[in-house]
DNA sequence: CTGTTAGCGCTTTCAA
DNA sequence: TTGAAAGCGCTAACAG
């Protein structure tokens, strides 16, 4: 039986009151004396405060909750670095939760583990919640804001990257040095995220003066898999001299598949991937990305949770990263 | 200001006691009509159970907290897919909370998050808990186990794979594809787990009649940057002609490093890493590796946490995953 | 089947 | 500077 305040008010012969005070370090509310008697107390019953039971009466808790929406998500960790900075600035803690791909029940599940304690916060990576869980958390009367995703008409609050500006900037990239049969591979236009990319994209081309052929665009999730399916489509023949991969696994998963096709990058096919995580670096050749800046989101999330007034959407920058999966295309 | 069970009695004319009943579905302790009535006014009050409250009276909670490293960890994801899947099956929710690397200050700040609230059970994934902290935990009275991290005197219940194993087999699989000079790059001789890899390496050199040479151990946090040093310190002149990559991402950094002076994996250099997480196949040429099994130290972890008694100490299993950066050595 | 009562561990007026 | 008392939202005997 773990022990109380009122087991060190016994021992200190004082009130729980003042245990109560002096753990808070209420200072001015106890003496010297009386303090030093109650924390003798406190560390000989090894104490440990209950948590829960403080905030029931405070109706105040200082834990943020970030909702990833799954353990694939490579660039959460960024983010969630960039939480725990500002967090910990503002003695916040932070606890992180799974909530699946795409599986509503474990969104629920997620949620709920959130809803049900008090929370300060919930910030919710990526994840975009089926109806009835957005339902559920608006009536929770938390505060909440999504990072790394953004919406159309409904006004909710989020934190990203200007996803139009993404795939402009990633195509212009590659038709600055020359190339004007560009793809784009693995993005999902089911959501706002992608739809915007894809315009930026086109939007690009059309500034150039290209025309974009449908088959150029190859739908997906965002995954290796989906760049893999990409790059297969496209075929050993095609036409592109460049394409940009819809994320970092994206642009990885056309790569390798170019690579099985007997196509070297960037050699025969230049890759500008979406992310900039880590994992650009990582492969061979490193992969020159647009990078979104997910310590910053992090950040700004936290602030976002922690003022007054909601300010409900934000900009993070964005910027080009030069690695080496882009070769200037001399004209032909 | 959020509805309580109180409001929700007044609302259906019962009382709390009731309301509680039917909220928990104790079944067989009211009648259908009340139970109507009182799911009737929970909804039409939006009521969100306080969990918290709850657990206060029950000393009871659900949920179990894996505390892990770091976000750089590759493989947590893994483990913690393993946790969630387990948990869930018996009606667990799970929350993660990041301790950093080496931090003690960030370890207690996570650790002091879980163990001031109730939480069902605590798993520590590849965390080297400082000693103060250690202490804390034990102090907290709440069931815990260490995850893929393995201790030497002390009897603390851990769920790894084996790592003299992991050594052993690794070097093994070199062996017998004719190696003779191999390398062990990255790892970190000052914890068990490290150690335990050294000896195992050692030994199956030894059981081949090969003799290691000092400067093939080269030692490291596991890091993609301790294998690009260990390759380095290698050099392009190298008598290896296999590495042995303490994990992944060392692993990782050694094949880099080695294509920067002009070596070829596998042509020049053979190479195993140790995890065998998602980032082995991603690379190219992708790596053979001896696999841990996360997932299951997930589940297990999940287990022994339910298991009244402690078995303290569990095995998962290993194995040999060929890919494509071994090459077989002819004889010389 | 349902209500009354007590109390989980803590904080916070209010009085002294 | 301190203590008594009330109460946060909930559950669990106990009695009916």
């Amino acid at each position: 039986m773990a022990a109380t305040i009122k087991d060190i008010a016994k021992l200190a012969g004082v009130s729980t009151a003042t245990v109560s005070r002096v753990l808070a370090n209420k200072s001015a509310f106890f003496s010297e004396a009386t303090a030093t008697k109650v924390h003798a107390a406190a560390t000989e019953l090894g104490y440990q405060k209950n948590t829960a039971a403080a905030e029931l009466v405070t109706r105040h808790s200082n834990v943020i909750a970030a909702v990833v929406n799954s353990t694939k998500t490579n660039f959460a960790s960024q983010i969630i670095e960039g939480i725990q900075a500002e967090a910990h600035q503002h003695e916040l803690n932070v606890i992180i939760l799974y909530a699946g791909d795409a599986d509503s029940a474990q969104q629920r599940r997620a949620l709920m583990t959130v809803i049900e304690r008090p929370v300060m916060g919930i910030l919710l990576l990526s994840v975009d919640l089926a109806p009835e869980n957005l339902t559920l958390l608006q009536g929770s009367q938390v505060p909440y804001c999504f990072l790394s995703i953004s919406f159309d008409g409904e006004r909710l609050p989020y934190i990203t990257s200007d996803d139009w500006q993404v795939g402009y900037q990633a195509t212009q990239a590659l038709i600055k040095q020359g190339h004007r049969r560009i793809g784009l591979a693995g993005v999902d236009r089911d959501f706002h995220t992608g739809r915007q990319r894809v315009l930026g994209y086109t939007q690009a081309l059309q500034d150039a003066g290209i025309t974009p052929k449908a088959e150029w665009i190859q739908l997906g999730n965002y995954s290796y898999d989906a760049g893999q399916a990409a790059m297969q489509a496209y075929g050993a023949q095609t036409e592109l001299t460049a394409i940009v991969g819809a994320s970092d696994m994206a642009a990885i998963g056309v790569m390798n598949q170019a690579r099985d096709l007997g196509l070297l990058v960037p050699a025969d096919l230049s890759i500008v991937a979406i992310d900039g995580t880590e994992l650009c670096s990582l492969v061979q050749p490193q992969l020159t990305s647009v990078s979104q800046n997910f310590y910053e989101m992090g950040i700004a999330g936290v602030q976002q949770l922690r003022s007054i007034e909601t300010l409900p959407q934000k900009i993070t920058p964005i910027k080009l990263v030069n690695r080496q999966s882009v070769r200037m295309l001399s004209p032909e």
